[in-house]
DNA sequence: TTCGTGATAGAG
DNA sequence: TCTATCACGAAG
């Protein structure tokens, strides 16, 4: 474990690996704006030998990688229509932390008129439904999110419990244990999948 | 289960 | 230019 807290998380935090980031940002808290809410769900890539990642066939990507330092936001624009939210994390191991799903806490009715929706569950289960909630798009394309106040992770006052399992809405590498959720949070877009029985849970 | 959507990158 | 690909979401 990270030893930080309590506070906003330092660039020092992404100065390791997409893993441990990935695990450790489970419960902290993503400020954004007027908007906040708790991380309950993560994906890492690494910047090689990954087949997921961007960087793996967008030399632009490999370029962000290389030129920006490590808690830089890395968004992009997928589908026609969706934004997604990374951040970089360069040390150890170089690559992203994706954030897949949140559990809204400050400005829901803000987010819920993004949405035009009225199920707080709903409202950022998912990374393409937690960057409309949160107004993420590019302009946030290589924004510094250790600096801001506005834009930043904060710290959970209490432990969160992360359980691993596979990426999902990938086709390739998709086998890797790479997803971090919170336990048994309704916030998260896929109910985590047990990897071995042991793991199972209710 | 399907299908729309647009940015990217590589081939021709 | 053309086309394959894509870490998605919503409707049905």
């Amino acid at each position: 474990m990270f030893a930080d807290p309590p506070g906003i998380i330092s660039a020092e935090f992404f100065r390791r690996d997409p893993l441990s980031c990935a695990r450790e940002l489970i419960g902290t808290e993503l400020t954004w704006g007027r908007c906040a809410g708790i991380i309950v769900e993560t994906e890492a890539y690494a910047a090689v030998d990954d087949e997921a990642s961007h960087t793996f066939v967008r030399p632009s990507a490999r370029e962000f990688v290389s030129k920006h330092a490590a808690g830089t936001a890395y968004v992009y624009f997928s589908y026609g229509a969706h934004w997604m939210l990374n951040v970089l994390v360069k040390g150890k191991i170089n690559g992203f932390v994706l954030f897949r799903a949140l559990e809204p806490t400050r400005g829901i009715a803000l987010m819920k008129r993004r949405r035009g929706l009225d199920d707080v569950r709903k409202l950022c289960s998912g990374p393409g439904k937690l960057t409309q909630a949160m107004n993420i798009t590019r302009r946030h394309h290589e924004m510094d999110l250790c600096r801001d106040r506005a834009h930043c992770f904060v710290w959970p006052s209490a432990k969160a419990e992360a359980v691993a399992d596979r990426r999902i809405g990938i086709t390739k590498s998709a086998h890797l244990p790479w997803r971090f959720t919170l336990r048994d949070s309704p916030f998260v877009s896929v109910r985590a999948k047990a990897l071995e029985a042991g793991e199972r849970r209710s």
